[in-house]
DNA sequence: GTCTATATATAGATAGAC
DNA sequence: GTCTATCTATATATAGAC
C-alpha cells in the first residue's frame, strides 16, 4: 500500500472514531509513521484530504453496488447486504458512518466537503429507491408510502441508529432497527417481545 | 440573563450549529460581548462548559416534560409535541439536535460529557416508552413491535433525519419522517404519492 | 466579575536540504 | 518522497490588576 493510500485509510479511520476536527496532521504522521511535513506532500492541506476521502467512499459504494450486480441475489437480500457494509462500523472499531460524523460537523466543513457529501448521499439514496422500486415490482416488498419516502425513513434510521448505538455501548440496537426495516418492508409485523 | 446564562445559551447555539470542537472561548466571548478570560470564570475549562449544557438539556426536557402533563393532550398529541421540540432544530437556525452533534463527537468527548449525554438520551427512551405504554392501552397507537424496539426506531430516525434534512438543505424531509412515524405507530397506511 | 497580559501547547502550513 | 526547521495563528488556560 503506497504512503498515500496509507494516509487515506488513516485518516478514513479517525474520521469515522472520532470526527473530522478532532484528528491532526500529526495524529496521522504518528499512525503512519512519517513526518507530518510529509503529509502535506500527498494532502496541500487538511481540506484536500477530507475531499479525497468522501470521494473515495463515493466510488467505492459504486464499485460495491456493482460488484453486487454480479452475485444474484434477490432483493431482500440485497438490503440485507446493504445493511452489512454499517455493520462493520459497530461491529469492527468504535465507528460510525460517514454521512453521520460529516453530517454533524456539516457547518465547520469547507463548502467542497459538503457538496462530496450531498453527492455520497444521493447516491445511497438512488440506489436504496431503485430497490424499493424493484422489490415492489417483484413482490418481495409491500410497503404503500412511495419510495422516496421510504428511503429516506432507511437512510436516516441507520444513520442515526449508529450514533446511538455507540454512545450507549449497545450494538444490539442496531440489529434491532435493520430488523424493524426489514420486517416493515416485507409487510411483516414484528414479534412481539423482543427483548433488547 | 445573567453572564453566565449568556454564556451558555451562545455555547449551545455553536454546538448544535458546528459542533463541540468547531467553537473556542473567544467565539464565545465575540458573541457575549465580554473577554475571554471572563469566560474562564464562569466555567474554569471547556468541559464545565460541556457538562452545563448537557446537564440544561436534561432538565430543561423534564421540566417540558412536567408542563405537557399539565395540558391535557391525549397521546397522539403528546407525540407531536415530542416531535415539535425537534423542529425548531430545522426551521430556526441550521441545527441538529444535541445527541446527534454529540453522538457523532462521541469519542473526542470526555467521559464525563459522554456519561450525562447517555443519561439525557435514556430520559427521552424512557419517555416515549411510557408514552407508547399508554397510547397502546388507550387504543391510540396499534404497533405490534415491543416499546424498546418501537422507542428506538423513533429516536433513531428522528437523529438521523435531522442530520439528513440539513445537509441536504431539505427541511422537509423531517416532516416526511415525523409523518411516518406517526402513521405507522397509528397503524395507518401511508397516502400513495406523497412528493418530496 | 471583568480586564490585560501572558504562558504553553498545538494547529495547519511552508521552505529548503537530502 | 521524506526530512528538519520554522512560521503564523489559535487553542485552552492562568496570574494578577482593577
Amino acid at each position: 500500500m503506497s504512503t498515500r493510500e496509507s494516509i487515506i485509510e488513516v485518516a478514513e479511520n479517525f474520521i469515522l472514531e472520532r470526527g473530522y476536527n478532532a484528528f491532526s496532521f500529526q495524529d496521522l504522521a504518528n499512525m503512519v509513521g512519517i513526518k507530518k511535513a510529509s503529509i502535506h506532500y500527498h494532502f496541500p492541506t487538511k481540506e484536500d484530504l477530507g475531499k479525497a476521502i468522501v470521494s473515495k467512499f463515493r466510488t467505492d459504494f459504486k464499485e460495491w453496488a456493482k460488484q453486487l450486480e454480479l452475485q444474484g441475489l434477490n432483493h431482500v437480500e440485497k438490503l440485507d447486504a446493504y445493511f452489512m457494509t454499517y455493520k462493520k462500523f459497530i461491529t469492527q472499531g468504535d465507528k460510525i458512518s460517514l454521512e453521520g460524523i460529516l453530517g454533524a460537523e456539516l457547518n465547520s466543513l469547507s463548502e467542497d466537503i459538503q457538496e462530496e457529501l450531498r453527492l455520497f448521499f444521493q447516491d445511497r439514496v438512488k440506489w436504496l429507491k431503485q430497490l424499493l422500486t424493484d422489490g415492489l415490482y417483484t413482490g418481495e416488498f409491500k410497503f404503500t408510502v412511495d419510495v422516496e419516502s421510504q428511503a429516506m425513513m432507511i437512510v436516516s434510521s441507520i444513520q442515526g441508529v449508529l450514533q446511538i448505538a455507540r454512545t450507549n455501548k449497545n450494538p444490539e440496537f442496531f440489529f434491532t432497527v435493520t430488523r424493524m426495516i426489514k420486517n416493515s418492508l416485507m409487510g411483516m409485523q414484528m414479534p412481539v417481545g423482543v427483548k433488547l
